[in-house]
DNA sequence: CTTAAACACCGCCATG
DNA sequence: AACATGGCGGTGTTTA
């Protein structure tokens, strides 16, 4: 359907062919993000400033041609360069080339730091006046070299819009899915994410990260349902009751819901409620059935079936693994 | 294990 | 026209 031409391109800028492993994962991402018929989304190209090739080993495209043209045609450009060096560190003066390579980005285009390449950013100027982030041991830095970059450590990302930066480690990871769901919605994000073997998209009860002046600041008309039923979780709870939480009628919620969570009500539900339950068999020494009741399961028996899908564990061997100690009294 | 009934999901389509 | 809604019903899943 969708011809290469037009899907979405992805510029992954990297200094001297050097793709520092934990940033190459979440730029795959991308590269996991499916459209309906299985389609993908994104091209994937990585752009190595200082001449050398790029060496990787991940499944990008590899896009070989001049990367002045690769930037300007990129729709999202994505820093992921290895920590600053000392003299960025030390005078705020990124390596020869990047500010003339960052010139070429149209001013259209997304630009996204993972990790420490928010440096480069804020060196570009890029950041001034805007929220951003990066890599908490070096956040201190940051701020004291840019005073014009209001910083801020605590949040895993910042979407500014046009401008996005992240922390360090999974952070990025979040970042990426957090680009696809905007781009695609969650259903797309939360399939790449189980692509990519990672965690599945989070609760958006407690988000982690600090959505600025985003355009489509989309209000989820299910979350009132989700935090009403995730108080009420021991009861059974249908679909018609969440429905009218959310005053729709249940093909409306059923729809909403998909498009929001990404996964329907029902599978949602019954994950909140495996969820509890690991919490409770890990933190308490309430018995098997009695676990089972307070989640919301008919009995010991569903809990094992979810628990086994889940985990792969049995509640038993679950407790077994995960429980911590009892703290001496 | 099997079974039956209840429930949930989602494409389709008329409607606002 | 373009879009959201919600009823219907076939198919699949969950429960008892």
């Amino acid at each position: 359907m969708t011809d290469v031409g037009s899907r979405h391109l992805v510029a992954v800028l990297v200094l001297d062919g050097v793709l520092p492993m934990d940033l190459g994962i979440p730029a795959r991402v991308f590269n996991a993000a499916l459209g309906p018929a299985g389609e993908q989304l994104y091209t994937v190209a990585t752009c190595s400033l200082g001449g050398r090739p790029v060496r990787t080993n991940q499944d990008f495209t590899i896009v070989v041609e001049h990367d002045e043209r690769l930037l300007a045609r990129a729709d999202t450009v994505v820093l992921a360069t290895q920590e600053p060096g000392p003299v960025l560190l030390a005078t705020g003066e990124p390596p020869a080339g990047v500010a003339a390579a960052l010139a070429l980005i149209p001013d259209r285009t997304r630009i996204v730091s993972l990790c420490t390449s928010a440096f480069l950013l804020a060196a570009a100027g890029l950041l001034d006046g805007l929220g951003a982030t990066t890599h908490w041991a070096l956040a201190d830095d940051l701020a004291r070299l840019f005073p014009r970059v209001a910083v801020d450590p605590r949040v895993l990302f910042v979407d500014n819009g046009r401008v996005l930066t992240s922390a360090g480690g999974a952070a990025a990871l979040d970042l990426c899915l957090h680009l696809v769901r905007r781009d695609h919605g969650a259903r797309v994000a939360n399939g790449a994410a189980r692509r990519c073997v990672v965690a599945p998209w989070r609760d958006g009860g407690q988000a982690q990260f600090i959505e600025r002046p985003v355009p489509e600041h989309d209000q989820d008309s299910t979350s009132r349902a989700r935090s009403w039923a995730l108080e009420r979780l021991a009861d059974p709870l249908t679909l018609e009751d969440l429905a009218r939480q959310a005053m729709m009628s249940t093909r409306t919620f059923t729809r909403r819901f998909r498009d929001e969570v990404g996964v329907s009500p029902h599978q949602w539900l019954v994950r909140a409620r495996v969820d509890r339950a690991r919490q409770l068999l890990e933190s308490t020494t309430i018995g098997i059935s009695q676990i089972a009741t307070e989640c919301g399961f008919a009995d010991a028996v569903t809990l094992r079936k979810h628990l086994l899908a889940e985990t792969g564990l049995n509640p038993t061997a679950y407790r077994l693994m995960y429980s911590t100690p009892a703290p001496a009294v």
